[in-house]
DNA sequence: GTCGCCCCTTACGTTCACGTCAACTTCACA
DNA sequence: TGTGAAGTTGACGTGAACGTAAGGGGCGAC
């Protein structure tokens, strides 16, 4: 299965990450992985929070947002106004992802052009301007 | 027409930039205001790299990966190498962009899961458990 | 036992992208 | 003629996200 508890090397390897950097998650409290001794072990459920935070870091969320957007994902609400608020910054987080799906959809096709162009350039130069 | 020459307060009211901010990517070289004396004045084409430097920035970019993408919209390029290296290097950053939107997809999609379910446990809270 | 390796904490250093402050010029206007 | 608004350069400050170096514990291999 893939509950295996892993070390923090094996979490590195894997995610291409360095200890220092799941130290720091961990202080800004977004990892809480177990201690057997001083040691630090990720379960399957830290894997999926450092899968979280790696994709949010890509669309360019802070680590704040990303940790307030992981309260979401972990279910230790007992808090009414508390939950309610988790999904209330969950909202504009999302609202976030759409506008920046809609603006990326218009770069991608606006590069494609830009790139399309360079081409047509770039054949002009070789065939000798 | 659009082809006015802006101020530095103009240009920061339009795009909700400070003037620092203006300045610093002049540094940088990701603008290239022409000068009235002192002053510095802002035409559509330096219009039209600030909203890609500040579309480049939302998706995460940096500026030196940005003012990369920069060389490809502004047909200064009189060098073969150059702009191959140029265009190059804008399919890399088109490439990022493409499975950026599908991550994006994907984590939309699944956030909107997320807060459905965040919902319905609310709802279990409110009717008081 | 001691060597090497992995892990730990503490703490200062670094990079990026600006913010902030000081001191100066230039120009419109009272 | 000053005065204030807007612009300039230069230098130092700042917050986020780590990097890096110093010093130390534990543990299997030789």
């Amino acid at each position: 299965m893939s509950d295996r508890l892993m070390t923090i090397r094996e979490m590195c390897d894997t995610y291409d990450v360095t200890p220092r950097t799941l130290r720091f998650y961990e202080s800004r409290e977004l990892l809480f992985p177990e201690r057997r001794g001083q040691h630090r072990l990720y379960d399957r459920k830290d894997r999926a929070r450092l899968t979280l935070i790696l994709r949010g870091k890509r669309f360019g969320f802070s680590l704040e947002q990303i940790r307030q957007l992981l309260e979401l994902y972990d279910p230790a609400e007992r808090n009414l106004t508390q939950a309610t608020a988790t999904i209330a910054t969950a909202r504009e987080r999302l609202a976030d992802m759409e506008r920046q799906q809609e603006e990326l959809a218009a770069a991608i096709t606006d590069l494609r052009q830009q790139i399309a162009e360079g081409e047509t350039m770039l054949k002009t130069l070789q065939s000798g301007a």
